[in-house]
DNA sequence: TTTGCTTATCGTCGATTTACGATTGCAAAC
DNA sequence: GTTTGCAATCGTAAATCGACGATAAGCAAA
């Protein structure tokens, strides 16, 4: 089998790789769709919103603070959360160049499949 | 905790949240990217340019076919991998929608964080 | 047919994920 | 100082993932 060239993995795939992983779950797709759609910062309502426990959905919203997609800030005796926008515009940026780097069906590759 | 609104998950939201867990994982955003790269259908080179073994690229080359982002046709003894232009022109649409739907720094929304 | 190469699959192991209820922590209101 | 309400964390259990070596399967050439 040869010996592995140990490349390990670039910067860029890795932060890319983790991006990709916290959208790798409908509940945190559609939670950061809710973030989006009411630009004012819900809290608890994603539980309402989302078929799924209050710990459940903390333990969602922490990977995705993880992930830098989101922020929380404490308002009282309830937390408001919302996008990361600094992140999302890294998310823009990495997913945008991997999509650039695929090509389309219109141009179709001289590949062999 | 009132009652959960069962919502479930959108169709969309399955398939995205598919596509973006087939890329939560460094190595198999570099197959892809490789793929793209070398738009000549590589096999077992993959191996070689990968620090893993034979057998977890194969299993990474599963998860991509299983995704619908990579196509696989045998051709002889080996086997010959490519890009499924068509699972990614999906995932340009449902990844472009997402991202859409997301503000962006410059136009800071009036929210609270 | 047998050999040799390439890839897929099996079996295994530890680590991680997903989900939940129960508990704790905290800030405001009483 | 209590009480109340919301959210985070803990503990747990089942399922999945990621990785590997070993083994099987497929095909071409010898």
């Amino acid at each position: 089998m040869a010996t592995h060239k140990r490349a390990e993995f670039t910067e860029a795939e890795q932060r890319l790789a983790a991006i990709a992983k916290a959208l790798g779950h409908p509940a945190r797709v559609a939670i950061v769709r809710l973030l989006a759609q009411r630009r004012a910062c819900v809290c608890g309502e994603l539980v309402l919103e989302l078929p799924l426990s209050q710990s459940t959905v903390s333990q969602h919203l922490k990977e995705l603070k993880a992930a830098g997609l989101v922020q929380g800030e404490i308002d009282g005796p309830r937390v408001c959360y919302c996008l990361d926008l600094t992140g999302w515009a890294m998310a823009r940026r990495l997913l945008g160049d991997l999509l650039a780097a695929m090509p389309t069906p219109e141009a179709a590759a001289p590949g062999c499949c």
